[in-house]
DNA sequence: AAGAAACCATACGGCCGAGTATGGGTGGCG
DNA sequence: CGCCACCCATACTCGGCCGTATGGTTTCTT
């Protein structure tokens, strides 16, 4: 990754750094805020150069989000391999997404922009991957089929809520103490 | 309102008109599709006409959430005085949430928009009014304070993290058996 | 070193929406 | 009737972004 682009005059760019660029302004400012010309002008060089990497904004998009979707695969559920035990992988999870939020800035500001064609069905494969993992967990864990199904529609329904929640209206930020308690609560109430 | 603006040429509009097809508009296309222009071709007329009514984009989103809070104080809690069991009191809000949909999305698509700094504070006060009525309906369902707040927060997100799966992502749209299943689940989940 | 390929700058046309300026029409009210 | 608020249309300017065209420069290849 060129980092810093600031100085360095003779900077040239790959298609992977436009898509890793158009992810951070994702994370930072939304999907619309994905702009050739802005881009462009963050990167130090002009749309010139972009237009040879991609036809398109539509394209660095998607071409953003299967990077997106392919690295989400690997981070999340690879930290969850190691608990075998339903139970404490379930807890392992919610500690896991409670603790590191800043990977989740991506999928919640996806989430917003749910409208655009090109990000739905990302965001569809993903979620109904992961609320299917959750289901797997909870029928682990002893529970019948239709319960664990409809428990992991409420769980992952909590997580989207309090990313948006916590994310977006960055206003009732919890301190330490009591979301340490709000956490403890989740998992007594969602957890068999 | 005047509806119809098709036909009758000679149609006079009033800032109330605008403010309504504002949130006409973000209930279907969202806060970014608000312009000024679209708008008035919407309603029959000119930018001529909206000039005079508004100073500018920003008043009009403004006087529409004014609107908008309003409204949503008076429908979302004036049905549920009826209710005066505090557990009876929740089962009939879930249903509620869970049965008419359309007028929550209008909140879904601000939820969106919450990087907007007219949007936030109107979503602020309005969430954080619903969390407290949460809360202190679990506390009196027997809940002792601090559990009752966090109960209040999960369920709030499990709500704001329903809507923006089943509005937005529409994928999944679950069918009425399986939707009444889930509600119960919730229900049983989350009411003590 | 010569040529090809990769990468980028400059400059242009076009769309669309925000505001502004200005003048015209329609209502009520004296 | 005539005046004055009220409401709207037309016709601009301005800025921002998309996409194209074209030519220049660097880097690899043989």
């Amino acid at each position: 990754m060129p980092a810093a682009a600031k100085n360095e005059r003779p900077m040239r760019l790959s298609a992977e750094d436009w898509a890793n660029a158009a992810l951070d302004v994702i994370a930072d400012d939304g999907v619309a805020a994905v702009a050739v010309e802005p881009l462009a002008r963050r990167l130090g060089v002009t749309k010139g150069s972009f237009y040879w990497h991609f036809p398109s904004r539509e394209a660095l998009l998607a071409a953003a989000l299967e990077r997106w979707e392919t690295m989400e695969q690997e981070t999340v559920f690879g930290k969850l391999e190691a608990f075998p035990e339903p139970r404490e992988r379930l807890k392992a999870l919610f500690q896991l997404v409670a603790h590191e939020l800043k990977p989740h800035k991506i999928y919640s500001e996806l989430l917003k922009a749910l409208d655009h064609p090109v990000v739905q069905p990302v965001l569809a494969r993903v979620s109904q991957r992961r609320m299917d993992y959750l289901a797997a967990s909870f029928r682990q864990a002893g529970m019948p089929r239709l319960e664990a199904i409809n428990r992991a529609r409420l769980t992952y329904a909590a997580y989207v809520g309090f990313l948006q929640l916590s994310l977006q209206l960055g206003q009732p930020r919890l301190h330490h103490d009591e979301f340490e308690a709000y956490v403890t609560h989740v998992m007594d109430a969602l957890i068999p």
